[in-house]
DNA sequence: CGTCTTTGACCGGCGC
DNA sequence: GCGCCGGTCAAAGACG
């Protein structure tokens, strides 16, 4: 707590000169009594102190009393903010997760049916077009099976059959933002005008060599997109909701700490496969690097962050891909998640040997790490920092550094827990909290890709590991 | 005994 | 062609 100006306390003082809502007061009424004033209802929290002017000594006691008591005060107003402010979070991110888990089937279900109806009527198209053309339509048909074969190679699992949970995997959401595309075509290869929701894989296709060649690429580079998460914990592994087991590890060049290997085990085949990484710079972060699409449904807890893994992928390979690295805005933070005004608190990558999305939940380097174990000792961080196996991400954000505040709301992946922490710090930390769009994005992003845990009662440990130790990295 | 981790071997891509 | 490197395989051992 900054010394008082002694200028300043003479009738009121603001603690937190600024910006804060509901902020408290301290007045000095008419009688010199000390009152703590809430200026949203103008209640009397009752700490009358009485005051005096006559003798010089005791005006400076009672100023140091005062200042006392405004601590206590201070801290007590920002412990209950900071508890209504926690409350209001988890209840705004319960509901916008909610909403979209929601739409997110309501889709998923609206593209099967409009799929099932393509696939119909260009079924009869093709036994038209194979009867007019004979020998002509063996020709196509190879073609076709090639562009069934590259399309199935890419969605391992068929979008058509998967349950709407595993619309949430980063490919998942790739591909079909691809269909989304190639959808937007005018015309077919045999300059037919597309059937309305015309899909180059599921319905009758004449494919060029040329274009299957290129589609194989491209579909290539969606499997190997990746979406890269850096938190800071000390545990060896970050908890997703996905059980994973572990296949190999390395040490990579450029890093002394040892890359590990995990594959998803929640299925039987599934293609899922993800590294786990110290950062080289800062061994508290954790980089965790997810590469596929799960083949089965997933639980709630791996919901979250697949929905905001698949999110980001999608961003990086929808629309505009930067032609060097280089920084998007776009929403790389589901809708719903995304707080106006605010940026992603994402970084993309476009010459990393695959397409990179990096969502850093790291905030500033100097704060001591944090307790892994502790089931309530998160810090959550909006403090980007450049994706250190690729060195080619770029800083997205400092906002907190820029304000000086280097204090955050406690909050980290935990292996088995995420909570916001009951109490901040310091009145700057409230501060920042509410002030800056960018760090409740970054909040609400972070806390979404874990917030599963909490509902399942910490019975979900991803890990099937038996190692207590952090060995692996 | 089944499951999982460890770790050296192996493979393929890439640059020189 | 060769070496480097990242990624994967699979045998062996550990663990419950």
């Amino acid at each position: 707590m900054e010394p008082l100006d002694h200028k300043r306390v003479v009738n009121e003082m603001d603690f937190f000169a600024g910006d804060l809502s509901s902020r408290q007061h301290v007045k000095v009424d008419d009688d010199h009594h000390v009152l703590l004033q809430d200026q949203a209802d103008d209640v009397n929290t009752g700490l009358n102190l009485l005051t005096s002017n006559t003798a010089t000594e005791k005006s400076s006691r009672n100023l140091k009393e005062k200042q006392r008591v405004n601590q206590v005060a201070d801290v007590r107003a920002e412990l209950e903010r900071i508890n209504a402010e926690n409350q209001r979070l988890k209840l705004t991110l319960n509901q916008v997760n909610n909403n979209y888990y929601a739409l997110q089937m309501h889709l998923v279900s609206l593209m099967q049916r409009h799929r099932n109806r393509v696939a119909e009527s260009s079924e009869a198209n093709k036994t038209e077009m194979e009867d007019k053309t004979h020998g002509g339509g063996i020709v196509a048909r190879q073609f076709m099976d090639l562009g069934e074969a590259a399309k199935a190679e890419i969605s391992e699992s068929s979008s058509e059959d998967r349950s709407p949970e595993l619309s949430g995997s980063p490919t998942n959401t790739i591909v079909e933002s691809m269909e989304r595309r190639e959808k937007n075509s005018t015309t077919t290869p045999e300059g037919l005008p597309h059937p309305p929701g015309w899909l180059p894989s599921k319905a009758p296709k004449l494919i060029t060599a040329m274009d299957n060649e290129q589609a194989q690429q491209t579909m290539a580079m969606i499997r190997k997109a990746r979406v890269s998460v850096r938190a800071r914990s000390e545990a060896s592994m970050i908890s997703d909701g996905c059980q994973w087991r572990k296949y190999g590890q390395k040490i990579a060049k450029g890093n002394p700490c040892p890359r590990a290997y995990y594959r998803c085990t929640m299925a039987t085949g599934c293609p899922v496969r993800k590294q786990v990484q110290r950062c080289a710079e800062d061994r508290t972060i954790l980089i965790t690097t997810y590469e596929g699409n799960h083949s089965h449904p997933l639980p709630q807890a791996a919901m979250a962050m697949a929905s905001t893994t698949s999110a980001a992928a999608s961003t990086l390979l929808s629309g505009s891909m930067p032609s060097a690295d280089g920084i998007m805005n776009s929403s790389i933070i589901p809708k719903g998640m995304m707080l106006p005004g605010s940026t992603s608190l994402v970084t993309l990558s476009a010459s990393a040997p695959f397409p990179t999305v990096t969502l850093d939940l790291t905030h500033n380097p100097n704060q001591r790490p944090l307790n892994q174990f502790h089931p309530i000792s998160p810090h959550l961080p909006p403090h980007l920092l450049g994706h250190p196996i690729y060195n080619q991400s770029r800083l997205l954000g400092t906002f907190l550094s820029s304000q000086g505040n280097n204090e955050l709301i406690p909050g980290h992946l935990g292996q088995n827990y995420m909570q916001v922490h009951p109490m901040a710090n310091t009145a700057a930390t409230a501060t920042a909290i509410t002030a800056d769009p960018n760090f409740t994005a970054a909040l609400v992003a972070a806390i979404a890709s874990i917030v599963g845990h909490r509902d399942n009662n910490g019975n979900n440990n991803s890990t099937t590991s038996r190692n207590t130790g952090d060995n692996s990295t």
